[in-house]
Formats: structure tokens, sequence, C-alpha cells
DNA sequence: GTACATGCAAAACCTTTGCATGGTT
DNA sequence: AACCATGCAAAGGTTTTGCATGTAC
């Protein structure tokens, strides 16, 4: 347990060296906590997980190899405005668990869809080719949101 | 100038009512800048507009009413990872002046594009209709952001 | 008149940075 | 040995909050 991606890690510590930089065990510790743990981690929950593991490293270590991490590209910064940035490995971005989000402006609640169609997953591929035609930008992730009014926010809203 | 949309402001002003909040002149100043003012703000951009208008207008009271516009979904907070949050009227990004962004997460610059395909606006249209037979929740509004590499930062990164 | 909104300043929060120490190459 | 990375604590910047006062209803 928590030990499973102890060699797969190893791929991550080539990119490292390849952009000259040291590997560290803070880096390897932390690295392992990302390829271990699914779905995003805010810089502090990267911290208490490397802590367990590993209690001298500080939460400054943490913030600056992600830092790193995110330049290399090797993980990705999302902001999804709930006031601090969460963190995900890149390649997961593209896997199973990727979701968009059903946020009711009435009372907040936010659901997680992944049921897309089949035609959407297309479309979003097609889509994102033509921005790097068009604009030369080579995507890497998206964010997809809808806003609406939930059943409950529906029928109470008439009130009004 | 700057008194541009004074009546257009009046649709804004329902709204607060019919949530039952009061039409303070803060909130007044604060909805005419957002409606006359292109882009995506800062709190502290607005609050500067709102200041050479009604110089006795707090920071907090700016941070207290965006909040509350978004909370009624007048206003989208949008967080392109810059560090501090962007505001927008809802309006600007769902009507004619509909937009998705495209982030760069190299160097935070966001462009905002609108040249979508026919095929894409009906697909969304189809979403948002299955979202309403799935999930019960009836759309307004969506926010859609590609991330990725901007021409630059993809030749800066590849040097290793 | 009552309840809500505001201003001010302080607090809370996340993130970054300076500097001496320790670890990698 | 040289240089980079780290830890700690303090600083920086954004956003929130407490409380007395002011304002819309």
């Amino acid at each position: 347990m928590m030990k499973k991606n102890e060699d797969g890690d190893a791929r991550w510590l080539k990119t490292l060296k390849q952009y000259g930089y040291k590997v560290t065990s803070a880096r390897k510790v932390i690295l392992r906590v990302l390829s271990n743990t699914a779905g995003h981690l805010t810089a502090e929950n990267v911290y208490f997980e490397v802590h367990r593991i590993h209690p001298d490293i500080g939460l400054a270590s943490v913030y600056r190899t992600l830092d790193l991490l995110v330049g290399i590209g090797v993980v990705f910064k999302l902001d999804f405005g709930r006031g601090k940035a969460e963190y995900e490995l890149a390649e997961d971005v593209k896997g199973k668990g990727h979701h968009h989000h059903l946020v009711c402006t009435g009372c907040g609640q936010v659901v997680d869809y992944k049921d897309f169609s089949k035609e959407e997953l297309e479309l979003l591929k097609r889509t994102e080719e033509g921005l790097l035609r068009r604009y030369a930008f080579a995507i890497t992730n998206h964010l997809i949101q809808f806003y609406g009014l939930c059943k409950a926010c529906s029928e109470s809203k008439s009130r009004a």
C-alpha cells in the first residue's frame, strides 16, 4: 500500500533529470503521492500525505516542487475558483475520472457528471484540434461547467 | 460616457429585488461599471472604477456585491489561475458576446474566442437538454475553458 | 422602525520569498 | 567541492469578517 507505483515514478524522475533538476527525496515522495492519489489535490492535501511519509518535508517545498512539475508539464495546475489551486498528474487528466460540473446557482450544489455522449467526446476532440489550428494553442485540458437550477430550486424559485 | 447603460441596468436591479435584496447606491454603481466595461475585471479593477464615481464605496462592498451577483447568476466568477478572481456579466458571456476562454497555463494569457462551429452550438444545446432530462437541472448558462500552451510557451518548453 | 447593507480595519488565507543549512551531482 | 534544494519563518497579496453606523424598505 502506497508503494504501488514505486517504479512507475521512474519516468517522472527521468524527466526531472532531463530538465537538469536534481532528484531529491522530497521530489520523489511528492511524485509518489501524486501517482497514488486520484483526483485533484490542493497543495495542502499533498503536504498532508507527504508529511505522513516524510515528516520533515515542508509546505514550501511542496509548493516549489508542484510549481516545478507544472513548469515541465508533468502536473496540471487547476483552478476551480475555490480559493486555492488544485493539482493533478497530467497523465490522469486525460484518463478516467474526467468529469464536467453541473452547478446549481440556487443552492450551490455541484454535481460531477461523466456520462458524456460519444458525439460529445468526439466534438470536443475536434474542437481542440481546431483551436490548435486557429490559435496555435496546444490544448491539454478543459473545464466545462453548466449553470442552472436544480429541481428543488426551480420549484422554490417560483415564489418571487 | 459611462452613462451608456443607465437604464439597461434596470433589468439587473429588478433581479435584485426579485431575490429580496435591497437596491442600494453601491450596488447600482457596481452594476453600472460591470455593464459598461468589456472583458473580465478583477475585484480591484471594479473597485477602481467604482471609486471614481462614488469614492466612499469600499473594497469590501465590491467583494460582497460581486459575490451576491454571482449567487443570483447575474455575474460569472472566473478563475484563470492568476492568483485573483475575475468577474464578468453573465450576459456578456452568454449573449451576442458569448465566448469561451483559451487559457495558457504557461504565461497565463487568456484568449476569448467566439468562432464556434454550428455543430458546436447545436451539440451544446442538445447537451443542455440532456442534462435537464438526466439531472433535472434547468441550464441557464455555461462556462467553457480550454487550457493549454500558447505558441511561445510550447516552444520555450521544448528546449531541454 | 426594522432589517439589511456599508465602511473601516483587522483577520484569515493561500502562496511566495530570504537566508542559512543540508543534500546531490 | 560547487551548486542546487530545503526548512523555517516572515512577508506578500487577495478575500473575508466583526462591529458600529447608515440606508432602503
